[in-house]
DNA sequence: GATGCACATGTAGAGAGTCTACCTATAGCG
DNA sequence: CGCTATAGGTAGACTCTCTACATGTGCATC
């Protein structure tokens, strides 16, 4: 998910505050359970976009486990949108280039 | 272009051998100008994808400059197709994760 | 004839991000 | 008592890409 890891944390958390156990399960479900990321690699993300004020959290203890729900700022939202545009574009870009060219004497 | 660089290169020469400053070029011109990767980024790839026997180079002079060309190899052209499946999955999964939730009440 | 740009290739080092592997702790079930 | 699910985390390695620098030719312009 080089690069791409925090516009889907953005993205999960658009539906309404979580904590970082439920957005690794929130990322399985809407990938159809093709996103299987561990904690080591979402754990520090979610600390980064918090230093970066992408995401505001906070520490409740739920059923007697600690845990520490993340919260979408203004910031953050608005990185969302600048994501989703940066897809956009960079996925054309990558389409584009890596469509398979067409053969020889066929127009395009 | 994180980890998706790789596939962009062969891609380009899968139209036939390319030598590195070309290859920029192709990139370019393929993404509409969109893509205008630095040499210090394109050169150190080709190195890396020869070393992994995916690119066969070879030294020319043409005009009086230096050329190294570069070809695809038989695990080059099965890279390639690796990539653009890795791409095609990658690219679903992350739209389907990015894609904006419906709102409330508003069916899918 | 000097200057600068396009052509052409490369290295060194920094920085970012992700992964593997490890550690801790609770709740609940068999 | 041990296992699994839940919940959080760190350390270190690794890979890739970027910036900045270094080198040199051919050709057009001043």
């Amino acid at each position: 998910m080089r690069g791409h890891l925090d516009g889907l944390i953005l993205s999960v958390l658009e539906d309404g505050p979580r904590h970082g156990y439920a957005i690794i399960e929130a990322l399985q479900a809407r990938s159809g359970g093709a996103l299987d990321l561990p904690t080591g690699t979402v754990y520090p993300a979610l600390r980064r976009l918090e230093r970066a004020g992408r995401l505001s959290g906070s520490w409740s203890t739920v059923g007697g486990r600690e845990r520490r729900t993340y919260t979408l700022t203004r910031a953050g939202r608005h990185a969302l949108a600048a994501q989703r545009a940066d897809w956009s574009e960079f996925s054309s870009v990558v389409e584009a280039v890596l469509r398979p060219p067409r053969p020889a004497g066929e127009p395009s």
